[in-house]
DNA sequence: TGCACATGCCTAAAACATTTAGGCAAATCA
DNA sequence: TGATTTGCCTAAATGTTTTAGGCATGTGCA
């Protein structure tokens, strides 16, 4: 009997592919199972459960998302980070969607607090290191600018801007000239 | 043997206040038919699948929310408008949360035509008609209120600006005054 | 009033997902 | 080599989805 070589890690990596593919909705235990060709029951072994694994995809894909954020933001400054780091969400959705979606599933406070949000936070407001903003307005903008990235993302993914002009491309570039004008020029009641 | 008075119209009621309650993932055909007290099978007679339900409650909800909006925008103008419309949004995604979910829930293109999707649009624009922008920076407006307010509720909801001053209601009423501030103020390359 | 028919909810059953318990064989290590 | 741990197995309980077919109830018509 030859065995799988199954782990915890090489399960989430294969349930992040698999998200992918069929959705992160559509993952479960039994479809990784049959990718692996192995009995369901041997996952459990390395999965405490389906909510288990959904959960670890998700840490895996916000990790992921950091790191490359951290990785585009590294030597950049104002607007250049603002794009550079908005195309890293936008490009990361599109190239991953099952991932991307995996990114909006509800964590625990005990997941949560393990995962990559708070570098998330963190190189939001660096970013905002460019803007002439103090507190608290640079938490307002670290959450529009969240609200932004992450709504207008959504919007696409679920194929609101397609098949109408101007394409969702030419909308993206001005929608981040936009709030760099914002950021610029915040207002102050 | 006395009739439960099932029809599709009671069952899509039902399943979004079931969708309110326990989150729009968690309702199924066998929960909704607990509800009613009857057989899971009975049920098959008004909805075509599980899929199908989840469809009607969506299609539901942005019926629902688009009415809220378009009595909030009933004579109202400029910063007014905008800030009723948001707050039609956000009060609808905090009183009904499972509802609101559902309006994120992936519709086919059939769906999407027949929902209330493009009364929203409609809407939207409506508002820009107090600012001064003409397509297609009209159009990049729109998508960026729509991802603004979409945005800023799902991770409201998703708890992200809990247990963290500013409080919520702060940053929403500051980033609406930049969205304002914005609009009349949009750059052009 | 009595009958015909459409409809509403039923039972039954198949297919698939989740999860637990316990067992045999392979890999690891003394 | 023998002991132990580990990996994947079988088996079984529980729950959801969906289809097929049946009986009873309510409605409409003579």
């Amino acid at each position: 009997m030859v065995r799988a070589g199954l782990s915890t890690e090489r399960l989430v990596r294969a349930g992040a592919e698999l998200a992918d593919e069929v959705g992160f909705e559509q993952v479960t235990v039994s479809a990784l199972a049959r990718r692996f060709d192995v009995k369901v029951a041997s996952l459990y072994s390395h999965l405490k459960s389906s909510q288990d694994l959904k959960t670890r995809i998700a840490l895996l894909a916000l990790e992921e998302l950091a790191d490359r954020a951290a990785e585009a933001l590294a030597g950049r400054a104002g607007k250049d980070a603002l794009t550079a780091f908005a195309d890293v969400y936008r490009d990361y959705a599109r190239a991953h969607p099952g991932r991307y979606a995996a990114t909006r599933h509800p964590l625990d406070a005990e997941a949560a607090a393990a995962s990559a949000g708070g570098r998330h936070a963190q190189m939001t407001r660096a970013i905002l290191r460019g803007y002439d903003l103090t507190e608290p307005d640079q938490t307002h903008a670290v959450r529009l600018l969240g609200s932004v990235f992450h709504g207008y993302v959504s919007l696409e993914l679920a194929g609101g801007f397609s098949h109408s002009t101007p394409d969702s491309q030419e909308s993206w570039t001005r929608v981040l000239d936009a709030l760099d004008a914002l950021l610029r020029n915040w207002p102050t009641p």
